[in-house]
DNA sequence: GTCTATACGATGATAGAC
DNA sequence: GTCTATCATCGTATAGAC
């Protein structure tokens, strides 16, 4: 089966950018894997920078598109129910998706080590390409728990979901390559029970005492 | 004032590894900001990969050093006291020392934003350079840690560490920039009550119930 | 419109003369 | 220790074939 040019440039751009990084990876090598001419990145995309645009909107933009819904879910009901939203429910909502749309395939694997590495990215322009997309979502959520917590400062909010995010970017880049030397940092858990460890640790964090 | 050669270089590659990645950083710009010959890097180092492993040495096993002798004394008082360690005591002499040594330069500050970094880091040959260094002391905190939670499952407390990592981690990358666009992924915080924070976050997690 | 072949200027790391 | 030369490879631009 042959996908056509451009989508063959996405699947093999995804791969690349979250194996070796943005910087790391050569339009050379990438058009000899997908088997395209040099030129067709720029003649498709017009940069190699805007490539990489294209790759996080691919994925990405669906991804929370599913977590905005959910968290709205949540909101939703508790509203409802006329009690404040359940942080544990509002985190699930962030994070169960990513954990399980990682899980659908090996590009998806690969593709959510790229998000989860954005954060941390050195390159200003590379980074902001992330954050554009990203920071909407952040700042749902951050409402969205300021709900739920609301005797929490929001200054001491604000530096927990960093850590909350910390941790999350953190899963979302190891285990993608099955660990050679570094066994002893690998995440002994199965994904379901991963969400659930994940969850119970981030809750507690959140709503420790001050 | 003029410090030589390999101290020179040495301190320009820290800062621009730090602000612009590894790979993204050119020996050309590097040897022209120390002021330096192109091939005084290959010289006197080797190869731009030895200086990376000198420049996290010269920083990163002092560092280690600090942490793992706190370590031990948290360990050895609560030995002497009959009493397993608490967690919060071993956790902040994992995390103090770094923090602390994060404001001491604007270069301390560079550096210690290469280092968490570093476990996001795509490239395997890069990684594994800090990995060597930092693992023994990662095994040693999980060590002491499963003396101070011993009901806790091992498989669970290497998880939790996990997250206490990618907590860490992140807090190290940020405030590295004075945030340009991602004000609103700024962490709001003084450096002294960040730790305090950090540690009521983290310890939370680590002590929740299974 | 899509794709190919080829060329360009810049930069990568390194080796060898000095 | 320093300087220069060298060669591979980078991202991009363009002219023209299908």
């Amino acid at each position: 089966m042959h996908s056509d040019t451009k989508t063959r440039i996405l699947d093999c751009a995804e791969e690349l950018f979250a194996r070796d990084g943005f910087h790391n990876t050569s339009l050379r090598g990438l058009t000899a894997l997908a088997d395209v001419n040099l030129a067709a990145v720029n003649y498709h995309f017009g940069s190699k920078e805007a490539l990489l645009e294209a790759v996080i909107e691919r994925r990405l933009l669906p991804l929370n598109q599913v977590r905005s819904d959910k968290i709205a879910a949540v909101l939703a009901t508790a509203r409802q129910q006329q009690k404040p939203p359940a942080v544990r429910e509002l985190l699930r909502a962030f994070v169960s998706p990513t954990l399980e749309f990682r899980n659908s395939s090996p590009g998806a694997r690969a593709f959510i080590a790229l998000i989860g590495r954005s954060l941390s990215e050195p390159d200003a322009t590379v980074r902001q390409c992330f954050m554009e997309r990203v920071m909407p979502l952040f700042q749902y959520l951050q409402q969205a728990l300021s709900s739920a917590l609301p005797q929490l400062p929001a200054a001491i909010l604000l530096t927990r979901l960093h850590f909350v995010i910390g941790s999350m970017s953190h899963v979302m880049c190891n285990g993608e390559q099955p660990a050679t030397e570094e066994a002893l940092l690998e995440l002994p858990l199965p994904q379901e029970e991963l969400i659930e460890q994940l969850l119970n640790f981030v809750c507690a964090g959140l709503e420790a005492p001050v």
